[in-house]
DNA sequence: CCATTGCGTTAGCCCAACTAACGATAGGCG
DNA sequence: CGCCTATCGTTAGTTGGGCTAACGCAATGG
């Protein structure tokens, strides 16, 4: 009985969202990464690449050649999801896949130098986006909130390593 | 050729994430966003309930009785899962669902008592689990960690409202 | 030598976000 | 009035991400 029932359907001028419910971090969260996710995948989609392809690429680029197991757990993409993705990267000759003489059940990924211009092409290209993504914010606010979101994910992170 | 690829695949010792993925803002979003949805949602589904619910029972709540369709516009559900989930909530007695005699095209959909009580729960719920979220946060910083995300949400949401 | 563990791979599940289409009604306009 | 377009609730289906299950095979080590 607040009063708002007695307009009894303004149609709803006020089509609005509660503040409980639109100040909730979780759903603040939710609602950001999925613009998020929208603008990244859109970016890369224009150099025919998907954002798992640049986390392999930058992994292989930044810790070297290793096993598919071993780029999942840096990446975080499931091992499961991996296959898909190296044969994304293999047909495009962005990394080469081997059997690893040493242990016969593992593939050693390498980047390759095509891979490495394309890594080049990528880091610029989402430099970009995130510039548009952070739009609102200065300098220092980009940073504090990138600390923000680093805390939160380390503490959630905690037993998960 | 950075010597990292020197130590020839030592399993990784460093299973590392390099820093130019592990501090995207775009990643740290999903990732973070992936873990506080869990959280929610394992949290509300021991009420017997998902976000959803919440959303809708809180719109009733605030804003008065409305059709499926503003309810959508409120929620930012889509009309189409609405239906499922005007469905749980009517099975649980938590709304009511009846036909619009000036529109026959409408339903007027109504908390009840029951859902307001719910709704009650849910709001402890969700602060506890918040609580949790934002734990390494102290109070002056979650205030600030959820206007950056307004400020964000706001800014990519200008054209569609 | 056998049991356990790790690897790559395939298949498939669940959920959220979203699109397409449809029958029914409303409302505006000529 | 009759037509046109928009809106409403609904069903069905698509896409993509995260994840589980199971497999065959190789490595490791008690």
């Amino acid at each position: 009985m607040t009063g708002a029932e007695a307009a009894a359907l303004p149609d709803d001028g006020a089509s609005r969202t509660p503040d409980r419910l639109r100040l909730r971090a979780s759903r603040l969260l939710s609602q950001l990464t999925t613009r998020s996710d929208r603008l990244i995948s859109d970016g890369l989609a224009q150099a025919d690449a998907r954002k798992w392809h640049y986390a392999v690429l930058a992994s292989l680029q930044d810790h070297g050649p290793a096993s598919q197991a071993s780029l999942s757990r840096r990446t975080s993409i499931y091992r499961s999801d991996m296959v898909g993705v190296l044969n994304e990267l293999a047909e495009r000759h962005l990394v080469e896949r081997a059997p690893d003489p040493a242990d016969q059940r593992r593939n050693i990924i390498t980047i390759s130098a095509r891979g490495r211009g394309q890594l080049r092409r990528l880091d610029r290209i989402l430099d970009d986006l995130h510039d548009e993504l952070l739009a609102p914010l200065d300098p220092a606010e980009r940073d504090q909130f990138v600390q923000l979101l680093v805390r939160l994910l380390d503490h959630h992170t905690a037993g998960t390593p």
